[in-house]
RNA sequence: GGUCCUGUGGUGCAGUUUGGAGUGCACGCCGCCCUGUCAAGGCGGAGGCCGCGGGUUCAAAUCCCGUCAGGACCGCCA
């Protein structure tokens, strides 16, 4: 019970929280504080809505009474203590839109706490309020339903997340926030040294090598709810600071690491949904990539990319005379037959075509299916009539359907369609459940750079897949492509939740890996020789993951935005309308850490006529 | 760096396409009335740099250019 004595010799505010009484409490003295989030002035009677962190209940004033005459003055937002009796709501006067809304309390006493200003925008959230506002008045936006339920939601996520780590024999191990620059490819953010004038600290992008040194260091099993700092453009689904659960494991393979990753993520959804999740898929990379054209499909819907390659490998239609062609089936969106709201009207399509044209694809061909295989299309006449018939054959489409087509090089193809895919079927956040997937057998380069030289597709430390080890030695080119790496991804509704890999643990692979990735020895000591040097003294063969707090929490709550799960978060220009961030430093402060600031280049003025 | 959308009393919108008086709706705010409301109700009232700057025009919230802020996305985020 709420019911709790001094003790301390402080004073207690209060005796209960206002949205935990029921009809059972009839009868109870209780002392209640909180906000009014509403008042209903009757003259000889004032109903107010005392909204607390639990909820809210109704209080019963009668400002005739010597003492309460404070009835008629409080405002929304005024921040009151209650004293009163609980009792039942005389017949037909219970609201059942509110969990309080079989009592009330009669006050005997009300007293001011704090007089406010009215808010500048309404807490209750019948409207929505442009974001700005909120962010520049978070404290009252953080009263609002929604960021209360979302803010601790995320709490339970993360007592979830911390529960099942504990179980699984991880202990918490905090990093430093002031670090050297570490090798992930984004931009740092970067901190004045005081005390060594000219140098720099780098804010962690992820706590990636220590946990690597906590693993050389016999940790066994760690992980942390790390604060994570990118100094890249933000979206909705990304902000300069942001959380992981970052985790490694010694004497471990990837499926140690899936498994233990998969118990932590369906704890916290458990907790969030009160229930189990359905299991989670698993896809290899080039899968993923050749039926949803993504590396983090949305498998909550169909749709998926057909190859086509086998229907029109004798093709006369030079369009599709190429690496692949593959296609998707819209379901209804085609003319005739199925006409209805789906159907998808010729500029509709031409904006399709155009969607293709700006990711890369030289061209979209779409088709719109009849009866009997009737097939409507700009290129109808350049295919056979075993084509046509093969093509409905190989899609599954029934008339109604839209075909959409794309030919080319086989990953550009696949991108586009998945991309187009994602356009025209993804459900809203809300929609679909939770359909969390495994993606694994990523490629260890994703491209090669001007020199030739590959690109690491996760980063530099991950191990090459057992299979592939040979190729290293052989393939050159494109054909190092070809190599996957032990690194897997976690997915969930299509948002990368994140990613892990099995790391080199061995001095002599990471070298040929840096030699092959062009990072000279020199290069390679100067960035990270202390984990090359941590290496040389015993390193466990180990792996690891992290996962984003914040993605994961924002579709657990039904988000779109991990701004609606964050407490004080940043607009998309970096800025934090409640504090100012970023602003100017005092010169003092410049000068202490021995820093000039450059004059901007200024922007050409338009220019006149 | 780029593309698209948005900016109108404290709040949420309409008005912008087709230039013609700051016109309208809802909420909030202030005052008065009101003893069973819960989006309380009734009467009255206050409140505007139409984001900002420039241009076109007899005339600009409305058209044009620039700029600032917000959002979505591309680039970027190995």
């Amino acid at each position: 019970m709420g019911s709790r004595a001094p003790g301390d010799g402080t004073v207690v505010m209060r005796t209960r929280m206002a949205g935990e009484l029921r009809p059972s409490d009839e009868g109870t003295r209780v002392e209640l504080c909180g906000w009014i989030a509403s008042r209903r002035d009757h003259g000889g009677i004032v109903f107010l809505d005392l909204r607390d962190a639990s909820g809210v209940v109704q209080v019963v004033v009668d400002p005739s009474v010597a003492g309460l005459e404070a009835g008629h003055r409080v405002r929304n937002e005024w921040v009151v203590r209650v004293v009163g009796d609980v009792r039942a709501r005389p017949d037909g006067t219970v609201n059942p839109e509110l969990t309080t809304g079989e009592i009330e309390v009669a006050t005997e006493e009300l007293q001011v706490l704090n007089e406010a200003e009215p808010p500048p925008f309404p807490v209750d959230e019948r409207v929505e309020a442009d974001e700005v506002l909120r962010l520049r008045y978070r404290y009252v936006d953080l009263r609002r339903d929604r960021m209360q339920r979302n803010l601790r939601l995320r709490a339970t996520v993360n007592r979830a997340i911390r529960g099942a780590m504990d179980e699984q024999g991880f202990s918490e191990v905090e990093t430093p926030l002031l670090i050297a620059s570490t090798p992930e490819g984004a931009r740092d953010f970067v901190v004045p040294s005081r005390l060594q004038p000219g140098s720099f600290y780098a804010l962690p992008q992820s706590p990636q090598l220590f946990k690597q040194l906590l693993m050389v260091g016999g940790f066994d099993r760690y992980y942390q709810l790390a604060r994570c700092m990118r100094d890249e453009d933000l979206r909705a689904d990304r902000q300069f600071e942001f959380t992981q659960l970052d985790a490694e494991m010694s004497f471990a393979d990837g499926d140690d690491v899936i498994g233990v990753i998969t118990e932590a993520v369906a704890a916290a959804a458990e907790a969030v949904t009160g229930e189990a999740p359905a299991p989670f898929g698993r896809l290899t990379w080039h899968e993923a990539m050749e039926r949803y054209g993504s590396d983090k499909p949305d498998t909550r819907f169909g749709m998926e990319l057909v190859d086509l390659g086998e229907v029109f490998a004798a093709t006369e239609f030079r369009a599709f005379q190429q690496d692949a062609v593959k296609g998707i089936r819209v379901e209804g969106a085609g003319s005739g037959v199925g006409a209805g709201d789906a159907v998808m009207s010729r500029s509709q399509l031409d904006a399709l075509t155009d969607r293709a044209k700006k990711l890369g694809a030289a061209g979209l061909v779409w088709m719109r299916v009849g009866e009997h295989g009737a097939i409507d299309s700009p290129v109808a006449k350049f295919l056979s009539e075993a084509e046509q018939l093969a093509l409905v054959d190989a899609t599954g489409a029934e008339p109604g359907d839209l075909l959409l087509l794309v030919a080319g090089e086989r990953m550009l193809v696949n991108r586009v369609l998945g991309t187009l895919r994602l356009d025209l079927g993804r459900p809203p956040v809300t929609e679909g459940g939770l359909q969390f997937l495994w993606v694994v057998d990523f490629p260890l380069f994703e491209a090669l750079d001007d020199h030739g030289r590959p690109i690491p597709a996760h980063h530099p430390f991950t191990m090459p897949h057992a299979d592939d080890v040979s190729l290293l030695d052989s393939a050159t080119g494109e054909d190092l492509l070809k190599v996957r790496a032990q690194a897997y991804d976690l997915v969930l509704n299509g948002w990368e939740l994140g990613s892990g890999s099995v790391r080199i643990h061995r001095r002599d692979v990471q070298e040929r890996i840096f030699t092959l990735l062009g990072i000279s020895t020199e290069d390679a000591q100067a960035r990270f020789g202390f984990l090359l040097d941590a290496f040389r003294y015993g390193a466990p063969p180990h792996a690891g993951f992290a996962v984003g707090i914040d993605r994961l929490t924002a579709i657990l709550a039904g988000e779109e935005n991990i701004r609606e799960v964050i407490a004080f978060p940043k607009t998309q220009s970096g800025l934090d309308p409640l504090t100012g961030a970023p602003g100017p430093i005092d010169p003092a402060q410049l000068d202490e850490l021995g820093l000039q600031i450059a004059p901007r280049a200024k922007t050409p003025e338009p220019k006149t006529p």
